[in-house]
DNA sequence: TCCAAATCTAGAACGTGTTTCAATAATCAT
DNA sequence: ATGATTATTGAAACACGTTCTAGATTTGGA
């Protein structure tokens, strides 16, 4: 038992096997997809057992949600170190999210499997649904707000926000369907962004 | 075989046994929502082979997504024979989405099958599910246009629609995944129409 | 009317998510 | 250290979407 431990509950063997098995999914999403995420693909990359796999993710959608939570969290720790630059509210959430967008669409097949598991996810995921929705609304937030760190967000900041979010959300949604073009995205949220920000 | 043929192709069988198809599809989906719709049950409640109905659709959720513009043409015919009430773009389009939303509210299993299928489909629905979102965009724009029939709809027009349509979806497909209530759908749409129709 | 092509049927079979179970290993309180 | 509890393993089994096959049936043209 080393002394440093994170906050994830559990013995050091089982944050280890958490560990691997959320490499692992990562791993074999960003290889081939949603449909490359098989539970027994997963468990033996991650070498668990197949028992081992559902008694840490009760099922392929939390498994897949947790790993997008993961990958949201680093990006959204990345924006918060740093200056989002541009002049207008509009340049700033632009940058962001054509900026994240871009990110995303340099791993399709990973961003694929991620967000088909975000669109499944019912009731019971909806803790790790909340944490995702949290992150990217921070991240748009703070572009709104600039260089102002102290401005409270108004209510109105808050459902320009949400509205932003559901219109990346479905172009996103398009592209990884294969039913829209890389391009379509950025172009989408940059109309609905214009007509919120002005 | 009868003079009255409609303008779906094939021979008098076979139209019937796609009707029946389709009618075993919204029957079960109905009941007990996208699980509840089994190929293999469908095939039986409609008397066809299972061969016989991926003959009819290649998938699952080409046959649901299929129902689902069956039940969206209906849905705007019927919008398109009466005058939308209210006197402002916001009222109009409240009502009929409003409307919308709590007729598929009351059937929230049928509804719940409908939004998944539309949620998974892919490239290879993208007729469908374009045909979907004409039906949709016909009805919010006559709602932002009111009694002026003609009024050619701006490129402006335009982009408030997609808006409109996506924070729509994305709030029914919170409700329908069970991570919202249903007045909350109502409610997004109305945040969003205020932001946008000002 | 008869033949060839297309369609339909019944049912087996396959793949992958999920469940279950008996046996083994690890952990923890006393 | 020991016994009890809990976790892990390996493997079988199940469910449902999908594919495949062999034989009937229907259809449409000569």
């Amino acid at each position: 038992m080393t002394s440093v431990t994170e906050a994830t509950p559990g013995s050091n063997a089982q944050r280890e096997r958490r560990r691997r098995i959320l490499d692992a999914t990562i791993a074999l999403a960003d290889s081939g997809g949603f449909d490359a995420v098989q539970m027994r693909a997963v468990a033996d990359n991650a070498d668990v057992a197949l028992g081992t796999l559902y008694r840490y993710f009760p099922s392929k959608i939390h498994l897949l949600v947790t790993a997008l939570g993961r990958q949201f969290e680093r990006a959204e720790e990345q924006s918060r170190n740093r200056q989002v630059p541009g002049d207008t509210a509009h340049e700033r959430v632009m940058y962001i999210l054509g900026h994240t967008t871009t990110a995303l669409q340099q791993q399709p097949e990973l961003t694929e499997a991620l967000t088909r598991a975000f669109m499944f996810a019912d009731a019971s995921v909806a803790d790790e649904i909340h944490f995702v929705g949290m992150k990217l609304t921070a991240m748009i937030t703070r572009a709104i707000d600039g260089t102002d760190e102290n401005r409270e967000p108004t209510d109105e900041d808050t459902a320009i926000v949400r509205v932003i979010s559901d219109v990346w959300f479905t172009a996103l949604m398009g592209w990884v369907t294969g039913r829209t073009q890389a391009e379509d995205v950025t172009k989408s949220v940059d109309v609905a962004v214009r007509l919120l920000l002005r």
